[in-house]
This record gives structure tokens, C-alpha cells and sequence, in this order.
DNA sequence: TGACGCATCAACCGATCGGTTGATGCCAGT
DNA sequence: ACTGGCATCAACCGATCGGTTGATGCGTCA
């Protein structure tokens, strides 16, 4: 019997889920939360097996969250459940150690098969998913400094790059030698299209 | 008895509405559907009371269908059940006739009194969708011309105004004058932030 | 008819941007 | 010690951008 803690923040989305997993003969929701704290709770009360958690919840997002959980009780395996997010936060959630990530599109039966398969202790990925990993593997991602990022963020609101460097107090050429350096990392040409071409990255929030 | 289709293309998620909906003694589901489409036809075949419906889904979204159903099935009523989208996605949906709003993320029990009340004839809408209509009467919308979300849309592709001009087959002083107007209209001061504001307010596909 | 929104166009000017060509220094890893 | 990434900085120059000040013409609506 598989244990299960699910977390999701849409009362309408959980149910759906607690209702596909009781239905199954060889698993069982111990408990549900509506955000990652107290997802992290349950998991320390309960000791599932698995966790079933949306990625994006209010208050404490599904990787911090699952970082949390891992640290607190290593036994517990936990499976991403969500709608299509950014590459970048797909891989956040895998780096914190996730065993599996499913996507709300799939059929009932492939997500079943995906907690069954965590549980074993395999590692249960949406084909799309697995997808986009074998080609980030085979050509990584770009990523930007911390600084690099600071100033597209602030170009994506509109300043200029003398009140970019007046706001970070430092020089006009070092703005835009940051900027130079984004625009060869991201492939373009013009401020506009590196902040348009970030967000499509999730390398900037939107 | 209230008769209800319901539209979602998360197979997961239209579980759980329609274990939801079932569960309440005074409705009934009468078909399911997983994509707009879909749930044009089944509308056309079962003429339920309510039409239950996201709002993104493959092939025909749902403010599309919503138009269809009620082009096709007058006495049909149609409720929007989504996570939260634009205001410019809402607004499609209410000007194509929609009787309701509502949030995946509200309790179970606000939307199934969301859909009794559309059931009765009256509107039900979200608190935070009836905020943001309050808030639009008070202050009307901006909106682009096509031809200055036209040009917007090439800026965000990183093309510089002669670029633009050449592609659009007009000058660069018209090109411009479009994007001077853009600026006033969203009240910003730059490109850039043009781009990121009309993304904001959905003015600008992502 | 007049007003408004939209589309189109021009010229001038200062500010900003992007490219180029360098440079220094710090930190971490091999 | 060396290398690479990151952060910082400068000067010059041509291209582009944004603001300003006009203008015309079309279609729609009251």
C-alpha cells in the first residue's frame, strides 16, 4: 500500500487527485495540504511514501518545498505534479531533488504509473519532460549571472542604462558590458529581445 | 436536477469537478468534454442546463466556444472555470457570453453555488473577477489599435523601427508615431517597457 | 458638418544604445 | 600557477531611439 501525501492549492484540483489515488487498490492519501509548508509538516507527521505536490503554491513553491521535506525526512519520495512551467523551474524542482515530475494534461493511468513507479524507487518523468532533459543534457542551458540578471530585470522595466548604473552605483560601461554579455548568452541583438527572450527561458520572472 | 457538461482538457482536474458535481444532490453530469471543440458538440447533443468549462484548453479555446454554444444552444448557460488569466481573457469570455467566472482556486463550495446561480439565470463571478469588472467600469481598459499591437509585436522580436518599417512597408516615421502613441497609451517611456506592460495587461501574447 | 480615432508622413535634435577595443582585480577550481 | 567566470571600468563612434512640431486623408458616428 503506497502512502500518500497530496498538496495543491485548488481545492477543485486536489479533490480530482485524492479521488484518482483512493480509487487505486494499492495506494492511500494520508493527508492533503493546500500549500508547501504544510506539505512539509504532513510529510514530517505522516512518513509517506510519496508526496504528490503541485509546483507552484502559494507561500512556499513545490521546490523549496521539496527541498524541505527531503532534508527533514530523506525517506520520502516526491513526485511533481503540475501544469507546463518553465524549463528553468522544472529543472529547480529536480535539482531539489524530486524523483518524479507528471503533468495535470496526462491521462489518470500514466499518473498512477508514475507514483507506483516512484515509490519502487524509480524515477517517473512526463515524456516531455524526459524530453527536454535529454536535449538539456545534450545542450545545456544558458543561465545568467546574478548581476547579469539584476540589470535585465531592471531593463525589463524601462530604465535606462544610466539609471540602471545610478541604482546599482556603478558605471554606464558596466551596465553595459553586463547587458553585451547577456545578449551574447541569449543570441540577440537588442535589450527588447533579451528580456522578451528571457522570460521565454523563465530566466526572468514575468 | 441541474444537467451539466463539463470541458477541461486535464483529464485529473475534470475528475475532480465532476466527482464535485456529482456529489451535490441537485446536479447531474451529463457528458464530459476535453477540449472546446468537444464541448460544442456534446452542448448540441445533451442541451444541459450548464456548461462547466476551462477557459485554455487545445484547439478552441474556451471563449470561442462559449460564443459557438451560445450561438448553437441560446438557452445553454455557460460558467468559466479557470486559473486566474488575463483581464483581457476574461473580458473574451464575458463579451462572448458567459454567465460565470470562477477560480479553480476557490473553495469546492463557491463554485458549486457559482453554478446554481447560473442555473437560476443569475451571474456568478469569482470575487476577485467581480473586483477587476467593478475596477474596469470605474477605469476602461486600454486598448491598441491592430496596427499598434502589430508593431509592438515586431519590437518584441527585437526588429529595430527601420526593420519594422520595412516589413510593415511604411516609413519609419510612421513606425514611430505608432509606437509614440503605444507609449501614451500605457504610459510608459521606452520600448522595452512597452512590451513588458502590454504583457501585463495581456495586450501581447507570450 | 464636426469630432474623433486611425493610419500615414516629414525634419530636426539630443539622448541613448550597441559595438569595439582594450583594461584590472577577485575568486574558485584544477 | 593558470584558467575561466564574474564584476568593474574607459573612450570613441555610428546607429537608433524618443520627443517635438507639424501635416494629410479616410471612415465612423452623432
Amino acid at each position: 500500500m503506497i502512502r500518500v501525501v497530496v498538496a495543491d492549492d485548488h481545492p477543485i484540483v486536489r479533490g480530482g487527485i485524492v479521488a484518482l489515488l483512493s480509487a487505486a487498490d494499492d495506494m492511500t492519501v494520508v493527508a492533503e495540504a493546500s500549500d508547501g509548508l504544510e506539505a512539509v509538516r504532513l510529510a514530517a507527521e505522516h512518513a509517506p511514501d510519496v508526496v504528490l505536490m503541485d509546483l507552484r503554491m502559494p507561500g512556499l513553491d513545490g521546490d523549496e518545498a521539496t527541498a524541505r521535506i527531503l532534508a527533514a525526512t530523506p525517506n520520502v519520495r516526491v513526485v511533481i505534479l503540475t501544469t507546463y512551467e518553465s524549463d528553468a523551474s522544472i529543472l529547480t524542482a529536480i535539482e531539489a531533488g524530486a524523483s518524479g515530475y507528471l503533468l495535470k494534461a496526462a491521462p489518470q493511468e500514466e499518473i498512477l504509473a508514475g507514483v507506483r513507479s516512484v515509490a519502487r524507487g524509480e524515477v517517473a518523468l512526463a515524456p516531455s519532460i524526459a524530453a527536454m532533459l535529454v536535449q538539456r543534457v545534450a545542450r545545456p542551458a544558458v543561465t545568467l549571472s546574478p548581476r547579469e540578471t539584476e540589470v535585465l530585470a531592471l531593463v525589463a522595466q524601462g530604465s535606462s542604462n544610466p539609471s540602471i548604473a545610478a541604482a546599482l552605483f556603478v558605471s554606464e560601461a558596466t551596465v553595459k558590458t553586463h547587458l553585451l554579455h547577456v545578449f551574447e548568452k541569449l543570441g540577440v541583438n537588442d535589450r527588447t529581445r533579451a528580456v522578451t527572450r528571457a522570460m521565454e527561458l523563465g530566466l526572468l520572472g514575468r
